[in-house]
DNA sequence: AGCTTGGCGTAACACTATCACAACAACGCT
DNA sequence: AGCGTTGTTGTGATAGTGTTACGCCAAGCT
């Protein structure tokens, strides 16, 4: 188990993938459980190939991978699988890139996250943006504007992309 | 001309329709000429579209329409005209819908906007987000991520919408 | 057994966006 | 005027993203 609790927003260019995907594996069932769905082999290799990097993903890579690996899927079986995943919490879709990616935020609906996208090395991450959500309301209040849900996804350069001694700009 | 400077971000339901394509289009010479290019006949007929209502349009209903007024157009066309007019500030483009809208802002890149999406009526507008916009650099700057361009969309109810005595649940 | 539900397979299709190349007009230059 | 350059649009093909319609099958229930 690699240091979660003490770790920026983006992973150390350095650690274990294989730990990020065990983790959110571990999750999965209690969260399909949650939801009233099931974790069924293709939803979890899905969620594998989401898990497997950090950078978002869009359908049909997940399915070339998947199909590589295995019998040819279908579009739509890949579609369904992310749409159950979603459901269950476990990866968000990036809207302006029409992509997916796995969410390893350890306080799930506790709060609302900010998604960070570093135009450097192509990760995602999440931060939590409460404050942000909250000005975001109160202005949208002052348009007379009521917000169910609010997206933000923000552009730029993550930590490890800009520290020069760590750069990681290449990494899975 | 309508009261653009004491109404609320989105417009009232029985405004005229015609006076905010004027006004954009009015505003559209001087937009083009202030980056370097021109308010060419297609992209006056796409920006027309698009400002002729409230809601996002995507690019294959301006398609159609400009279609059925006059020749037949290519997808590209569109496009071009799309990203000509994005270049001017006229319009800007949907991310969770793919779709487009003009923006009626008064005060174009004093300041940021945050984008509004109301899903009884479908309308988009935009208010003013500059202390939102400073609380996701906030929070994005703590998980040590530097923000270049910043994405918000808000989906929810207008205050058109929300008030029963002036619902318009209906318009254009 | 018979029924319902959820999950997946198959095929086709709809929607969104771009590439490659050609034609043409406007502009500045010699 | 002749020439090249740049910007704009046209044409045709193609790539990328997402959905509809329908059927099969296994699990759980009566």
């Amino acid at each position: 188990m690699h240091d979660h609790s003490a770790r920026a927003a983006f992973p150390s260019p350095g650690h274990d993938h294989a730990d990020c995907v065990a983790d959110l594996v571990a999750r999965a069932g209690l969260a399909f459980d949650r939801c009233g769905l099931k974790l069924t082999p293709l939803r979890r290799r899905v969620l594998e190939e989401v898990a497997g990097v950090h950078c978002p993903i869009g359908a049909y890579d997940i399915l070339e991978r998947l199909s590589l690996k295995g019998r040819r899927i279908a579009p739509i079986s890949v579609y369904r699988a992310l749409e159950a995943l979603k459901e269950a919490g476990l990866i968000h879709r990036l809207e302006s890139r029409n992509a997916f990616f796995a969410c390893h935020a350890t306080h799930p609906a506790l709060s609302r996250q900010l998604v960070l996208v570093c135009e450097t090395c192509g990760s995602v991450a999440e931060v939590s943006g409460d404050v942000a959500f909250a000005a975001i309301e109160t202005a949208a209040g002052a348009g007379r504007f009521t917000a169910k849900t609010i997206l933000v996804e923000a552009m730029g350069r993550c930590g490890n992309c800009s520290d020069p001694k760590t750069d990681s700009s290449h990494h899975g």
